[in-house]
DNA sequence: GCCGTTTTCGGCCCGACTGTTTTCAGTCG
């Protein structure tokens, strides 16, 4: 896949177009950037399908440019324009605070073309002396180059979603506090944060803002506004706040959502109709009077359409459906009826059998799977085949015992490099859920990694396919798999692709899930928890599966404990 | 460079905050 080559290439494109002051072209390379990055089918597969006009913000002059270089690996036009500007003159407007206009500027006159020129030549106090820079902007730079150099890696939703809400408490308990949300990527539950934003109303916007940035966390104040203000924690955490007035709330939370694509195609919608959308409203353009500003229900409706879900803001055919009425009704946070995949202190979970099925019951579940690892995991105490075959007897024995709950055993069993699963038909068959999953051999080429997954799927005894791109977040790239094959070969087995809730895997992630459910693909969602602490993250799961828009039907663990011999033959 | 329920040409989201200015440009989300 070399779908995010392409998209940086079309962003560097932007960069350099707008260090040059290009007008209107950055966007529209960005936006292209945007599509292929976010595409879950293979670029080059699309490219020889001769499709690439077909993706929005893909037309006739940027895909000729997309099928040059996947052809040579280069691109001229690119060669080109890079040649016209400094070496490195494009990472400048990766300092917060840089943008094109200033890079330009202290280029022209400093000769700066790198981060470190512009480090010494902030340090050397040149840059305080130019027309329309000061002391506060020689400053900022050199706070900004600190960030870069620190490393911006996005804080996983997990981590993120956690603080952000508990903040939320706190400033809930103000008196003056009216409504209040988080809002941005986090609100629509994306897998990673760049920076937290919380919403409130309030009549005295002073009071709020006061303590907001008084907060004992609050390392450094980036902004305080009227309306706007921003905050640095110690971890380098990011918080926006946002104060507004009660009456068009609606407007802002809409506006403060997202994501900007989202954002940018309702206002266009808006202007086609005539009106005119800000945080503040839905206004007419022509006498500026106030259409709609206190639910996003209304705002939404006004302008024809349906309120979509704030998971599948993304601008990826959201908004086509919702005009025409046809948004999906997503999974609800309180469907899920059971989690299948789970580990014990017999390989490498803290927690007993007894102790994971008692706090599965306390979640309200009807049903739990205990499925530990086999022999093959070596770093996680994965079970031998005796040890397993025990440990399976002392699970359903378990089992007899509880009333109104199914607790059901499985293993979590490698694929192993030549397709084989880890343990023998004989001990599969006497497990009520067989999860495959690759744990090892992850630099293996596409061609052996797909054929060892889909051979693994040959076998009658699997039910689910763990994890199955086995990334890890900020640590791991996935491996390389052809996921089409992936998904055509599990809809036509009945073999269920799994959501990793765990903050780091969160794998399938939102595209695949999308694309997979085309393919007729249903799924389970499932902790993968190895300690009671972790049961917690299925929100997270849930989260995903809404964000590749799939509902209840979809999901296969929303099924009750009486259907489960309904989706797993060995079940009855 | 892209795109079309005003358009195949002429638009391209909207507003806040900051620093450096004497009314605004640049950056950000």
């Amino acid at each position: 896949m070399k779908n995010l080559e392409v998209a940086n290439l079309l962003y560097e494109i932007a960069d350099i177009l707008e260090i040059q002051d290009v007008a209107f072209k950055p966007q529209a390379y960005r936006k292209a950037a945007r599509t292929v990055e976010t595409l879950s089918e293979d670029i080059e597969k699309v490219s020889k399908q001769g499709k690439l006009e077909e993706l929005p913000g893909i037309g006739e002059h940027i895909a000729k440019k997309i099928i040059e270089f996947l052809e040579t690996g280069k691109l001229k036009y690119y060669d080109e324009i890079k040649k016209q500007i400094p070496k490195h003159l494009s990472d400048l407007i990766s300092v917060p605070g840089m943008g094109p206009k200033r890079a330009k500027i202290l280029h022209d006159k400093l000769k700066i073309s790198s981060i470190a020129d512009l480090e010494k030549a902030a340090k050397q106090g040149k840059i305080s002396k130019l027309f329309g820079f000061g002391e506060k902007s020689e400053e900022d730079i050199l706070k900004g180059i600190e960030l870069v150099k620190r490393g911006q890696a996005r804080m996983l939703l997990g981590i993120a979603l956690p603080l952000a809400l508990e903040i939320e408490e706190r400033l809930k308990k103000l008196n003056e506090v009216l409504q209040i949300n988080v809002a941005g990527s986090l609100r629509r539950r994306q897998e990673t944060i760049g920076d937290i934003d919380i919403l409130v109303s309030t009549k005295k916007p002073g009071v709020v803002v006061d303590y907001f940035t008084k907060m004992p966390e609050v390392v450094r104040v980036l902004a305080k506004g009227e309306t706007k203000s921003s905050i640095l924690l110690k971890n380098n955490i990011q918080i926006d706040l946002r104060v507004i007035d009660d009456k068009v709330y609606g407007a802002a939370l809409q506006y403060f959502t997202g994501n900007k694509d989202h954002n940018i195609k309702t206002r266009e919608i808006a202007i086609k109709k005539g009106y005119k959308l800000s945080e503040y409203g839905l206004f007419d353009k022509k006498t500026n009077m106030l259409l709609a500003s206190k639910t996003e229900e209304e705002i939404y409706k006004k302008l024809g359409m349906q309120c979509p879900p704030p998971e599948i803001r993304e601008n990826r055919g959201e908004i086509e459906a919702a005009l025409k009425n046809k948004l999906p009704k997503l999974i609800g946070y309180n469907d899920i009826k059971g989690d299948f995949h789970s580990h014990t202190k017999a390989t490498d979970g803290t927690n007993s059998i007894e102790e994971l099925a008692e706090a599965a019951k306390k979640l309200g579940y009807e049903y739990f799977c205990i499925s530990d690892h086999s022999q093959n995991a070596r770093i996680a105490r994965g079970l031998s085949e005796e040890d397993m075959a025990s440990h399976l007897k002392e699970i359903k024995a378990y089992a007899k015992k509880l009333k109104n709950f199914r607790l059901l055993a499985g293993s979590e069993v490698d694929i192993l490099k030549n397709g084989d699963l880890d343990y023998p038909d004989k001990l599969l068959k006497q497990m009520d859920i067989v999860i495959g999953a690759v744990h090892s051999g992850f630099k293996s080429s596409m061609e052996e990694m797909t054929n060892r997954i889909l051979k693994a799927m040959d076998n009658e005894n699997l039910d689910i396919l763990a994890h199955p791109t086995g990334r890890l977040i900020n640590a791991r790239e996935p491996y390389e798999v052809d996921l089409q094959k992936v998904f055509k070969k599990a809809a036509e087995k009945n073999i269920y692709l799994e959501i990793d809730a765990l903050p780091q895997r969160l794998d399938l992630k939102d595209i695949h899930i999308k694309a997979a459910k085309e393919f007729g693909v249903k799924f389970v969602i499932d902790t993968d928890t190895h300690s009671l602490e972790t049961l917690k993250y299925m929100d997270l799961g849930i989260a995903t599966a809404r964000r590749g828009w799939c509902e209840k039907k979809d999901i296969v663990n929303t099924c009750s404990a009486k259907e489960l011999g309904k989706f797993f033959k060995k079940i009855r």
